[in-house]
DNA sequence: GTCTATAACCGGATAGAC
DNA sequence: GTCTATCCGGTTATAGAC
């Protein structure tokens, strides 16, 4: 509904020399002390015209998050083809993620900024975000299945979701981190992707069932609650066809 | 630093008057279309007076965390006095805060958008908001001590901090939810309080103990870490002394 | 140290002509 | 699609009164 549907003829062309001058200021000076006016100079366009193709100085940054991942789905495709571990693939798929966004962190504290506003279009959670977040999700989804790792059946089709939730909140962490190299940022992802590997093994374990069921069926409810709310038409139509009835089950 | 401190003499006053005028302002109108000249106009006093008592307009909504925070330690009293399992005290708690903060809702996605960027005084973790950072954790610890419930010792350290950023979940929920009476995020706490009872009673099952602990053990280590950046002086030095050597055995 | 009044600055956003 | 001119509101500066 917003890009990639209703494609431009060939003024894509400013549209995009204005997104790459954008981020190239934005990472030179950062966000705040790069203005719409310097935008539009640099790009070489009026600030009419700038506005006429990204509604908002935020929208430049939503546009970053497509390329983002643009880049994550390349980089992790040889981890993806290579490691068969869950444990390993998450780990590969993670720090090609914080190779990928490096470069961008000082000005990364923007992009989470209204990550938690309801009515920011630049919310992980919002409508707009939306195509972001599925293909985001459908590598985590990609990321488990072709994982030699046995996950419990109601877990399974919640999982892509949690562990794009898990992602976030590393991305979240590594906007704090100011060490060089996101040093401390890599050590947390190799500190807590064994302690999921293993929660993941626990939740099978059949003493461990009511708790574990209980919390994956509070998540899809949350999940599919909350996107209700951002975009009544997000009724997971691609994913497995309601695992509504399973989860019931207390 | 901020305000407790150099108190100021008796035009501490108006200050408390043009928050009170911002924040029915805010309530009314909302904090986008609430200009400072509205303010400072319907407070009775300057532009320039009323920068001088909040650096900015963002400083006016620090200033209502305090108030709101105040508001619940009151109003969780009752609670605490007359209730003593774990659960009724932490369901009670977080009934309480949402009775507080139902008619800032509309207003309230303001609160949160900032609170993702690390550089932000607004966010939650920033050095700014420690004081009252501390006092909702001091209310938590409260809630956890004064209960009957078993903890086991490494997690009693942590608890009152997860309890928090536990209850900030919540609020965010509380942000997204459009429904009236927050009568989804009030079903979302009486689902959730539930199993966080019944975590806590499972770090408690010797199995459990080296995934218990070592997930304990991550999550201080990430607070901490967090901390040391916003406010490198934040060292917790009202907790109890160093539980870091008993968290390090694994 | 507290406050008024007013004018200006700055940058995001919009209107309307070409 | 693109421009120029303008608006609007957060913020700052100035200069002076209690």
């Amino acid at each position: 509904m917003t890009a990639e549907t209703t494609r431009t003829p060939k003024a894509e062309q400013t549209r995009a020399h204005i997104l790459a001058t954008a981020l190239a200021l934005f990472r030179e000076r950062g966000y705040e002390r790069t203005t719409m006016r310097a935008v539009a100079d640099s790009a070489g366009v009026s600030v009419g015209n700038a506005y006429y193709h990204f509604e908002s100085k935020e929208h430049l940054i939503q546009a970053y998050y497509s390329q983002v991942h643009a880049e994550l789905d390349l980089a992790a495709q040889p981890v993806l083809d290579n490691e068969r571990t869950l444990r390993k693939r998450l780990l590969g798929v993670l720090h090609a993620q914080l190779d990928i966004i490096e470069p961008y962190h000082d000005f990364a504290g923007v992009l989470f900024r209204t990550a938690a506003d309801p009515s920011s279009p630049l919310s992980p959670f919002s409508a707009e975000s939306l195509p972001v977040r599925q293909a985001s999700t459908r590598l985590m989804a990609e990321l488990v299945d072709g994982s030699t790792a046995k996950v419990d059946s109601q877990l399974r089709n919640e999982l892509p979701h949690l562990l794009w939730l898990y992602h976030m909140g590393v991305i979240l962490f590594w906007v704090h981190d100011q060490t060089p190299g996101a040093k401390r940022t890599r050590e947390l992802v190799d500190r807590t992707v064994p302690v999921i590997d293993r929660l993941i093994k626990l939740a099978r374990v059949p003493g461990l069932g009511p708790v574990a069921h209980q919390i994956v069926r509070i998540a899809h409810d949350l999940r599919t609650f909350v996107s209700a709310q951002s975009d009544p038409a997000d009724d997971e139509p691609s994913d497995e066809p309601s695992d509504e009835r399973a989860a019931a089950r207390r």
